[in-house]
DNA sequence: GCGCGCCAAAAAATCGATCATTTGCGCCCT
DNA sequence: AGGGCGCAAATGATCGATTTTTTGGCGCGC
């Protein structure tokens, strides 16, 4: 399955102290086409494929899908290469299950531990996606309005007080996200109120009203999961 | 610092199908070391030391390390190498914490969800461990019982239904071991009836009374790090 | 004495070539 | 026709050499 070749996404830091190592950057890209659905699941990821597609060697390649293996999001078959990870309908429901069981704790825990600071990264987040469109004007979902999504998620948990919970509920984030990009139809969720959902969370969340800030996060998500699961039935059926 | 050179851990799976890859031979060589204190936080992972004492070349090396630095084990500073991520007190207590935030919601789920081959995991996994002493005559800890101890705490969670959440407490159990094996003084440890809290534990399951299960459990995760603490807390002083 | 720049040594990162394993195909035998 | 068998091509894994970057020390000037 040839695809068109790609630069290397410009490095994470700009060269300010050390550049970035060639295997970082082939390993955001490769992350990064990963979840973008670019590459899809169950697919074989052979080195000298990607090797051409990124322009490098088969050494950063190789270390990048190792970093990507133990990620989680590259199974390492020994002596066979490295192939995308599975995504069914059944691993997002785990994905939302577990997204959801984590914010009853983390939630909790960030609204009694969250200092000004951190209200304030949550409010900025808030604003910044508030103002952002969700949709360029070819339809396409918009990159920008991603990030600030992801940033939104991740700033209400922040205060939770263990990286260990921020870290997966990163990773799950990106698998939810996933699935979103290789369900296509991105036009069906757009009906949806998400703006209006982001707004009462930041209040429930201002508030400090634990319970009710759980059940409107949870509610989000597993909509988030239905309609992702319904969108990409549809792509299969039609 | 040099180290006596090692030869490489057994193949997981013996070669039935496929032989493992130097690189998973070295990943877990390094992965052991680190966890059992060989190698130490802040330590610097020369490329051309670990060649040498794994006895390969650097690819596999290479590759072993950024496995590992994905998964936090240790870090990788672009164009400078990898260091043994650091674990000071804080990040222990930080570890525990966690920990006994997750057991509120895996515990809870286990229980209402484990059928009876987990019941009889849980039951087989204490009988296994209840009959490893935690101890070699020489008065160092004894594998086989961190091994079962291991497997008894991650078969109680088994069935939380989250491979996710199931991933990060092998994890944290792994640097909560880490901590321990540092720590070094495995007799002040000793004084302490485990076993009678594993017994209490197995029962409260086995019962499926969830809140004594959590405060069983939590109580002993706590009590586990607070020795490990207070352990280390000898080692520097004298 | 202290900071700064320069150079050599050390170390990491990368490449290209080689070795090992797997895959796929075609042939032969039953 | 079907089921191995074995070889050749494809692919992954590993090595050794090369390139790039960092580190550490030394001398110079302030």
């Amino acid at each position: 399955m040839p695809r068109k070749p790609r630069t290397l996404p410009a490095p994470a830091r700009t060269s300010a102290t050390g550049a970035e190592t060639l295997a970082s950057a082939a390993y955001r890209a490769i992350k990064e086409d990963i979840i973008g659905g670019v590459l899809v699941p169950r697919e074989w990821l052979r080195i000298d494929a990607l090797r051409e597609r990124y322009g490098t060697g088969a050494s950063p390649i190789r270390e990048a899908l190792n970093r990507l293996s133990a990620e989680g999001l590259v199974l390492q078959q020994d002596q066979r290469g490295f192939v995308v990870a599975e995504l069914d309908q059944t691993d997002l429901a785990e994905v939302i299950f577990t997204r959801c069981s984590l914010n009853e704790i983390m939630l909790p825990a960030a609204l009694s531990k969250g200092d000004v600071a951190w209200e304030e990264r949550v409010v900025l987040a808030h604003y910044h996606l508030a103002k952002t469109p969700p949709f360029r004007s070819d339809g396409r979902p918009n990159p920008d309005y991603l990030a600030r999504h992801r940033e939104f998620h991740m700033a209400m948990l922040a205060a939770c007080g263990s990286r260990w919970l921020l870290d997966v509920s990163a990773k799950l984030f990106d698998w939810t996200q996933r699935y979103q990009n290789l369900a296509m139809r991105h036009d069906l969720v757009a009906t949806r109120d998400v703006a209006r959902e982001h707004d009462d969370l930041v209040e429930a969340i201002l508030a400090r009203d634990a319970r009710r800030a759980i059940d409107l996060l949870n509610a989000h998500v597993r909509e988030t999961g239905r309609l992702a699961i319904a969108s990409r039935q549809e792509v299969k059926d039609g």
